[in-house]
DNA sequence: ATTACTGCAAAAGATTTGCACTAGG
DNA sequence: CCTAGTGCAAATCTTTTGCAGTAAT
């Protein structure tokens, strides 16, 4: 199979070992931009690898970093760390009141981004950028 | 005294009792820009206040956040929530080498900021901006 | 065949909680 | 007084670790 093989190139590049949690946990990062904590990549993915072990998940997840593979987002609202396959910087709109998260892609920040590694001299390797309040859909239903 | 006098308005005004304790962990935030975690701040408080216990100090984080009047600034990466009494709308640098925090203040967030407000019809009440990345230091110090 | 990876269960840290006691208003 | 706030210790929750067994190459 053709995707099989993007997997399998991408980890033996850099020299780990394909095995099926690590692929499911790969795919489930690239599939989903829901920014899962490691419990909630566990949850999801139990019930379809129920061998699947919440030890493993945070040891993937640390080797997915690791290699670049994925971001780690960090923990701003929660007590959990949250990860991403998107590498690019983006903004994340939080709805206080709908509680739903949407991205925001913008060329402002590669401007932010920019300004910071060469005002600052820091090599940025990730960020996360979180607005809260509410979102347009809510101040129009008047919730 | 003066001094009381500002404290005790801000609790009050706010219905919160002014008690050594929550004083002691305000002042200390106001006067350290230091982003401390509520183990650093517990650390160093207890010397002069030997009677104040850990508890109280992740209780009067958790009051003052809810009140406004200090930023809970997520984990650095190492794995302790961080504080800030700063209130004004800055980015906060994370190295993920020494874990320090610093701040760097720009116009560009404010532009940001309009740009979400007017372009997406989304009405901002805060903001939590965190680069992380290996700072200028520990780059240079090749750690 | 090797040995990197996994699952499990126990450990380590950070934070929260329940409750009797204390002190601020 | 009255009750919000505190200290203590136990509980909880997230993440890490040690080790014997399993599977990828």
């Amino acid at each position: 199979m053709i995707a099989e093989d993007i997997f399998q190139q991408t980890f033996r590049k850099i020299g780990l070992r394909l095995t099926k949690q690590r692929k499911a946990i790969f795919e489930y990062l690239l599939n989903n931009h829901t920014h899962p904590t490691a419990q909630e990549i566990f949850s999801n993915l139990h019930p379809m690898y129920p061998e699947l072990s919440l030890a493993t998940v945070y040891n993937t997840l640390e080797v997915l970093v690791e290699n670049s593979l994925i971001q780690n987002l960090g923990s701003a609202f929660d007590e959990s760390v949250h990860y991403d396959a998107d590498q690019s910087p983006h903004i994340n709109l939080i709805c206080t009141l709908c509680h739903k998260i949407s991205d925001y892609p913008t060329e402002s920040i590669n401007q932010l981004t920019m300004q910071i590694r060469s005002t600052l001299g820091f090599r940025v390797s990730g960020a996360r950028i979180v607005y809260y309040g509410k979102c347009r859909t809510c101040l129009k239903n008047n919730i």
